[in-house]
DNA sequence: ATGCGCTGTATTATTATATGATACCTGCGT
DNA sequence: ACGCAGGTATCATATAATAATACAGCGCAT
């Protein structure tokens, strides 16, 4: 079928089980079978067989009545996994519990994944939307302030490239998209050490980052402070917060 | 290999992938072509095709140096997806913001799994032991406070069943582990409609829990408070944490 | 330096095993 | 009562996973 990939050492099948698990997201809680395979573009009858031996496995829940599969509790053991193998969230987690409860803000721990920003561990601290309130989710990093203060650590060939090549995407009307613009802002938040961010990626929303860096000096990992803008101001911000939050990032 | 499951539905070779998968854990962090062998129990040149695959579909990451597979950000994905999919957490989100921040302690959602306790969603308000500071986790259903406020609204077999089948660990050298007791410990959660546990999964923690139960009276989940025995006593976490818990989950 | 052992990588013949077409069953709406 | 959609079960076929084996790289000890 897929033509590619003709290496010995890839296992097809395997890669199609992926994709079922990979099918469901925020649109897609639960799936039937035809579901599944419209999605995954695979044969009915494989889905069949691939789905109902993720269930016996207990990777997928099955609804005995409406016969549709649901992500199972499995899917967070091995998030839970994934906390302890990245050594990042053991050593920021005692700091961001202290700023959470200092600041009384969502303060995140943010990573950089592909072109993209994955926020590990949240600490939703006012009712905000769903999306922010639950680590896993991911965001094109090049408009988010966590995005920014990251490329911002790079070596000015990479940050460029990144600046150029980097997939964006309008997530409200006032997502930044143009990348002079945010080439702007990159620059900013280098000589600044941290960026600011208002309305990327869910309006009334205010972002600030400040990088975590490797003892060579470039980064992969942000901390992050979102705050509503009915409550803060940007010169508010500057000094309520950021400091303690650069004060977190520097001593990790 | 596997001589059971010769069904035609069952696709092994997915299920070895899932066995990569599941290898990692709090003690196995990152894992070696060969260590992978030996956990999985498979052969090893399987191993290398499966980790290979899961490799190249952004399921493990691969050290370049020291050619080990680390869970990737993708499991963090299938988080995000769990979280969507469990309609409770959406509902419950915002009354654990709330109480995290009226109480100033820490919070969980946790869900029934089997004969197990997984914390579903977490938030830590104080410092705290690192497994107990992050989602995913799961522990024996029977000693903690969670797990006998949900076996509580069991009818009398299933719950007699479950006292008497279920798996139980002694974590610290106080869990409780005579089923006795349990029964006694279960019997007083029906009838006050919380429980409260101390030193059952970690020295110097007590539980407190409360039941959210469907419209006919029984229950799958509960909302979990986490409190530090050298700052709290039994009274006053009847008086001060109790009656918010309880509203909580009554209203969910 | 030299050789050994360990771990990861690549190749191959073999056949076990995934495939997808098909037929059957069930429940729902008309 | 009927048709249809979605889920389930069966089966012949050849694709694709298997595991044995050989090769390469690295560290360690002699």
């Amino acid at each position: 079928m897929t033509e590619i990939k003709q290496n010995t050492l890839f296992v097809s099948t395997l890669a199609k089980g992926l994709r079922i698990l990979q099918a469901f997201d925020e649109t897609h809680t639960s799936l039937s079978l035809t579901g599944l395979a419209q999605i995954t573009g695979l044969d009915k009858s494989s889905v069949q067989r691939l789905a109902n031996t993720l269930h016996l496995e207990g990777m997928l829940d099955k609804d005995p009545v409406t016969r549709r599969y649901r992500p199972s509790h499995a899917w967070l053991s091995l998030a839970y996994s994934y906390f302890w193998s990245d050594p990042l969230v053991a050593r920021a987690m005692p700091k961001l519990i202290d700023l959470s409860q200092r600041l009384g803000e969502t303060v995140n721990l943010a990573e950089l994944s592909g072109d993209r920003i994955i926020y590990v561990t949240r600490l939703p601290c006012t009712r905000t939307v769903f999306a922010a309130s639950v680590p896993g989710r991911t965001v094109p990093a090049l408009p988010t302030s966590a995005g920014q203060v990251i490329i911002a650590t790079f070596p000015p060939e990479e940050r460029a490239a990144a600046i150029r090549d980097w997939h964006v995407k309008a997530h409200t009307r006032h997502t930044t998209i143009d990348r002079k613009t945010l080439a702007k802002q990159i620059e900013e938040a280098a000589k600044t050490g941290h960026a600011i961010t208002t309305d990327q990626m869910i309006l009334g929303e205010i972002g600030i980052a400040c990088a975590i860096c490797t003892p060579d000096g470039q980064s992969r990992a942000a901390i992050q402070c979102s705050v509503s803008s009915h409550h803060w101001d940007k010169a508010r911000i500057r000094s309520e917060i950021l400091p303690w939050l650069m004060d977190a990032a520097n001593t990790l």
